[in-house]
RNA sequence: GUGGCUGUAGCUCAGCUGGUAGAGCCCUGGAUUGUGAUUCCAGUUGUCGUGGGUUCGAGCCCCAUCAGCCACCCCA
């Protein structure tokens, strides 16, 4: 294999991506709502390693052959022979953390983290081998109300973060023998049609049945609406938490579109599963999904919880708050321009009494003359140019120039420059 | 894994039927200006993604490869 490199010089690994400092303002004001949001419902962040057991993964997705063989980073370890994987989501992590720190004991929990996954996919518009990730789950509540809680949650979130025009999709897949009960049907029904099957769903009848209801071949559209639905097979304590899920995003108000056809890729998922779906990003267009999965804490080794969670794919958020117009942009509160023997000489302990204030200064740094250092300052994006030269340093005073607006310049002290920014 | 499109200065791109590289922005210096942001003058920018091939000659044609974009597959 080829190394990526460009006229001598390296390029990142594929699907790896540098997030540059022009936009990290944009990315810290995504996370920082969402901390904060997290905190109104007192999730408590919990922080998980990058690299889990092989098995950990194996065991949570199933013997799932596409994703374990071909799109999760795992290796040996070449010293003890270990069999390790870069996380390619954050829940089997977080259940493994809960179990193995015995978490519940006392009582329920809501937690939640975020950081880089890895997925060795074909990268494509909001899709990266590594990417981020907000994970929330919360552990032993039974009832509807905690789905309702998260999915509320999430679209505080979008309020939060300027994002309109989500929708959110929602589906109840029943627990595990009313699903393998409705897979029978709808596969009796689909051997009904099979001339109208494509390649891929042909392939999926017996695999995995319940994707096919999410084709996007136009042709299938028709005889995939008429099918059975899922929501038809449901019990009662099925259906009845749904209802109560239902009830309580009426109550406040929470818009959902009922798609029956929604469905996990993966086995533990029960009853609620949603998706929050925009249209504004191609076919990358699910930006959270998450739902129940009661029996993934007992299959990873711990005693039967029940739990439900979610996942916000980070990438696409961002996308989606470029496309809405949303920015944001660090701005130093000031630029020391420094000129002089005298000043130059004076600059980095003013810098130091300024920064003791609490304000954010740039010092400028390598002489330069008055232009040019003023030059550095507005491209600095800083508030205020802050000048010092050897007159004012024997005054013992600062010169204070906004950097933008109409401003006047003003020789203060340097107690009445810290003023003066503040109050802006 | 599959298919389509694309790779030319730091960025956005132009480059005619193949004749040996250009613009704008940015950057640097200078002039003017109310001490920076307007205007004017000057200047630096590149193995044309990489490696082969065809040709007297390739940024342009062919092959391979890497990367990017879009879609399929998959989607924890």
């Amino acid at each position: 294999m080829n190394q990526p490199v460009k006229n001598n010089k390296f390029q990142s690994v594929k699907g790896f991506y540098d997030i540059l400092p022009d936009v990290t303002p944009l990315w810290q004001k995504l996370e920082d709502t969402a901390r904060q949001v997290l905190n109104q419902y007192g999730y408590r962040n919990i922080r998980m390693p990058l690299v889990e057991p092989t098995d950990l993964f194996v065991r949570s997705v199933g013997e799932h052959t596409d994703i374990v063989e071909k799109e999760m980073y795992s290796w040996e370890d070449a010293l003890n022979g270990d069999r390790l994987t870069l996380r390619p989501e954050g829940t089997a992590g977080c259940v493994r953390a809960v179990v193995e720190h015995s978490l519940t004991y006392n009582g329920p929990q809501r937690l939640w983290y975020t950081g880089p996954m890895f997925r060795h996919e074909n990268v494509q518009k909001g899709r990266q081998r590594q990417f981020h990730q907000i994970g929330v789950e919360a552990f032993g509540f039974e009832g509807p109300d905690v789905d309702a809680e998260q999915i509320i949650l999430l679209a505080r979130l979008w309020k939060a973060l300027g994002i309109v025009d989500v929708e959110l999709q929602l589906n109840s897949i029943g627990d595990a023998e009313e699903r393998l009960a409705y897979r029978q049907v709808l596969i009796q029904y689909f051997e009904q049609h099979t001339d109208l099957l494509d390649e891929d769903a042909k392939r999926r009848l017996h695999s995995n049945p319940l994707r096919i209801l999410d084709s996007k071949n136009p042709r299938m559209q028709a005889m995939i609406e008429s099918a059975p639905k899922l929501i038809d097979h449901l019990g009662e304590e099925t259906r009845t938490h749904f209802a109560g899920l239902c009830k309580q995003l009426d109550a406040v108000g929470v818009a959902y579109k009922l798609n029956p056809r929604l469905v996990r890729g993966l086995d533990y998922y029960n009853r609620t599963v949603f998706e929050w779906v925009t249209t504004k990003l191609g076919s990358q267009g699910t930006i959270a999904g998450g739902g129940r999965y009661d029996s993934l804490v007992e299959r990873l080794g711990g005693e039967p919880t029940t739990a439900c969670g979610f996942g916000i794919g980070l990438e696409r958020v961002f996308l989606l708050m470029q496309e809405y117009g949303v920015t944001a942009e660090f701005k130093p509160d000031a630029y020391l321009v420094n000129v002089g023997e005298l000043a130059e000489a004076a600059a980095p302990k003013l810098a130091e009494t300024l920064r003791d204030a609490g304000l954010s200064v740039v010092i400028h740094a390598g002489g330069g003359s008055f232009k040019s250092q003023m030059k550095k300052a507005d491209r600095s994006a800083a508030r205020f140019a802050l000048i010092l030269g050897d007159d004012e340093c024997q005054a013992n005073v600062i010169a204070v120039k906004p950097m933008a607006g109409e401003g006047e310049q003003v020789k203060v002290s340097i107690q009445e420059a810290v003023n003066l920014i503040k109050a802006s």
